[in-house]
DNA sequence: ATTAAATTGTTAATTTATAAACAAAAAGAT
DNA sequence: ATCTTTTTGTTTATAAATTAACAATTTAAT
């Protein structure tokens, strides 16, 4: 099947967390300019992704919100879901371990990884840790699909090769060091600095 | 002074964070391409960003990557800075605040905000933690400009409230709670759960 | 029944972002 | 000196993303 434009994959990931809050709240249906308002969008655009994604809604009743929750997980989810490692197991790893648990089915984080002794050999919010050593056999294993990097920036190129020669398939990386990753492997990054300092540009004025 | 394109912006803060390492490390000059490469662009695009922004390098030498670093920072900084506060300072909070320091002299963490009384009332990381019932004090006097959202997401509202009425002018959220925002105070938001299931969707054929 | 209002779905237009093309300048080679 | 190569800077073209426009449908009101 066609891939979709990355900017509607974006929203309608964030289209489902709010649905999921709204069916939470016993909300049925929702109007393409509710969601819209919710996500600072407009409602054209909002039913254009839902075009783009080949669901339907019910003229002056708006959208089934779990019907919807459905169809974009029929998009986003993989049938049988993807597996996610996190390495380096610090502040914003520990951080995004929480984040994550049971809150998408479809993407598991089943291992984690770091050097820290103390943290190796246990479980961690639920997650075993291994050493970072182990990582080619329990990818493998595992069957771990993406790799999340949170590890300090001097091991982060060391990590990243890891995790590629483990077989993994996609990466978001959260050291703001250059990866170089084969064509056969997605890689996203993130810097907050870079997020804050456009707030601060467009924030002044 | 007009305002450069959102795309743009995101750019050269991630330029500029290179640009310093390359500085580290003793390189004097760096080539559109080589910039691009580290950054996963195109050389043209990064040409054009350094013309949007009024910089010029030296023909089959490159750009000064002291002199550029120095011109990005004319077109993201303050004159005399701006003033962070982060509010909710547990796993990600923390990571963000031990990111920051001593990255960027004009975007200065001068206060963090809390709850919990183990936090508040010392410093962390070196800067004073207050409980969030004085952030209309801190905010004013402290000079804050923007603010960072890190609390649990049932107090994402009226801590964003809070903020807003001390005066704040750019929020960088990192609850994932809709949050309405008057029209003059620049909202961003980031949720790793889609970075992650954009990576997902895309590493799967 | 008829009309009016609200809302979806889709096409068309516009705007924004990226890439291609190429002139101009500098450095080096012949 | 002249030519070739490399690289910047800018314009032009292409592609992608967003917005506008409007037809179609449903519901409710008169
Ligand atoms: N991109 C962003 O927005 C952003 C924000 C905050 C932090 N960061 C970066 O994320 C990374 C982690 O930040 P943090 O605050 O959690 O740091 P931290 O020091 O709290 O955690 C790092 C963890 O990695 C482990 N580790 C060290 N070497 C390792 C290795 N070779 N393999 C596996 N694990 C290893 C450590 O034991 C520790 O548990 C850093 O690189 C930091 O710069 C990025
Ligand atoms: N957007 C993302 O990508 C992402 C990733 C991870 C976590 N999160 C979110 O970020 C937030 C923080 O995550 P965390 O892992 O650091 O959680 P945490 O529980 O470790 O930290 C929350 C902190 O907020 C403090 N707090 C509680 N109520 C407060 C209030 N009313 N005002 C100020 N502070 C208050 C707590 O004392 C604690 O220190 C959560 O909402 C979480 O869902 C978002």
């Amino acid at each position: 099947m066609e891939k979709l434009p990355a900017k509607t994959v974006e929203r309608l990931s964030e289209y489902r967390r709010t649905l999921i809050n709204c069916k939470e709240n016993g909300k049925e249906y929702i109007y393409s300019h509710e969601l819209a308002q919710l996500h600072h969008k407009t409602a054209v655009q909002v039913r254009r992704d839902i075009m783009l994604m080949g669901f339907s809604g019910i003229q002056r009743k708006g959208y089934k919100v779990k019907e919807m929750i459905d169809a974009i997980g029929r998009i986003l989810d993989c049938k049988n879901g993807q597996n996610v490692g996190i390495v380096g197991i610090g502040h914003l790893g520990t951080a995004i371990l929480q984040y994550f648990t049971g809150k998408r089915p479809k993407l598991r984080v089943v291992a984690i990884f770091d050097v820290d002794e103390k943290k190796t050999g246990r479980e961690i919010n639920g997650v075993p840790c291994y050493h970072v050593d182990t990582i080619p056999e329990v990818v493998e294993r595992e069957n771990i699909d993406l790799g999340i990097i949170t590890v300090p920036p001097k091991f982060a190129k060391e990590t990243a090769e890891g995790l590629i020669n483990a077989g993994i398939r996609g990466i978001l990386n959260f050291t703001t060091v250059p990866l170089n990753v084969p064509e056969d492997v997605y890689l996203e990054e993130y810097d907050m600095i870079t997020s804050l300092e456009k707030v601060a540009y467009f924030a002044r004025g």
